[in-house]
DNA sequence: GTCTATAGCATGATAGAC
DNA sequence: GTCTATCATGCTATAGAC
């Protein structure tokens, strides 16, 4: 029933976020969503962990229960959300058809993520620089996986002469960072849909790597 | 004399920041460059008024004789960085040759910009949400600009039959996008000077608005 | 114009009752 | 597991001497 009623207000676009459906006490759960709000409203350093608990309906103190600071919260955000992100591009470009085809559903698959989860996309990229040295490190392990798998399509695609990409590392790393950065101007109420995004992206990217139509 | 040494720095891409020097007193100047370098690093949160002092050699006191608050630094930094960027970018795109030469100098010299000064660029792109109201308001309509002078090159390019464009608004906005992102990943020792970028980021473009080679 | 000293306050995190 | 109360710290910004 949960699952249908979040299912449903997906469909509707008016989604909040729901990548922590999994998260084991629902505390926790509700602490993680209101992290993602306030860190992608205000950033990690203007968010305290009063406006945290608040917005999770519990005093600061309880906070303290499930995670060990406020930057564990982040760094959990951080890798839900990578790990995500890397797993549904790396699915896409796996998939059936020629290495256009799969450019193409990898961008927008990628796309329509960042611009649906905006929120948690924002926080997952442009607040990387707020994780302790330790956690960063293990963040950039999974962020190398996407550029490899990007890297690897855009090669593979040159030597079948099917795209003119002189450089795949330097136009794998502008592809990504043309597709990451729409969380950062995306807002739902917008001109266009998260899916129509990622389809006018997927073009652009077919484009950029010199695919003729 | 203080010129020519500043134009070796910068050729030989080890150049500092040096978008300040008309800024009038000295002391103005040096925060101004402290507070680039804390904010790019850490983020204006994140950094405190005694890290920016400490910096331009100066006790947290002295800053408040030229700037209100820690707020205002962030403007000033903000609005000059606009301002130039949008500048290059608007007299670039009414530069001599068609709409393509025009849009690859336009995309040239904006990320050439946003890489050789990556850490402004990066306050100035990043921090955004830290402003004031009011301030984060006159700031926008400096963003809007830069979205008026590439859309209407695209529209201009399409109407002329030079490029493929179907929306010059939402092909604008992702041109600007990549070309802005380059400040978020941009590292001095990397593979490829700011030149290079900005050449190979105008071929990127030329090939996103359709043109063929 | 710059300093030392500090006011005034908000923050992250903890203690201990329930 | 959650609360109220609070500690210790560090912050922005100001006061007043020089």
């Amino acid at each position: 029933m949960a699952q249908e009623a979040s299912a449903g207000a997906r469909a509707r676009g008016g989604a909040r976020e729901d990548s922590w459906g999994s998260v084991a006490p629902e505390a926790a759960r509700r602490l993680l969503v209101a992290a993602v709000d306030a860190f992608a409203e205000r950033g990690f350093h203007a968010t305290t962990t009063r406006d945290i608990a608040g917005r999770a309906g519990m005093s600061p103190a309880a906070l303290y229960i499930h995670f060990r600071t406020k930057e564990e919260l982040l760094f959990q955000i951080s890798r839900v959300g990578h790990e995500r992100s890397v797993r549904l591009l790396t699915e896409a470009a796996a998939g059936p058809g020629g290495h256009a085809d799969r450019l193409a559903a990898a961008v927008r698959t990628f796309v329509r993520w960042h611009a649906e989860h905006h929120t948690t996309a924002r926080v997952v990229q442009y607040e990387l620089s707020a994780l302790g040295e330790e956690h960063y490190a293990e963040i950039v392990g999974l962020r190398r996986r996407s550029e490899d798998v990007m890297r690897t399509l855009l090669a593979d695609g040159a030597a079948a002469g099917e795209f003119d990409v002189a450089d795949a590392r330097g136009t794998a790393l502008a592809v990504l960072s043309l597709c990451v950065d729409v969380a950062r101007w995306f807002t739902p109420g917008g001109r266009r849909t998260p899916d129509e995004i990622g389809a006018f992206y997927a073009e652009l990217a077919l484009r950029m790597v010199g695919v003729r139509r």
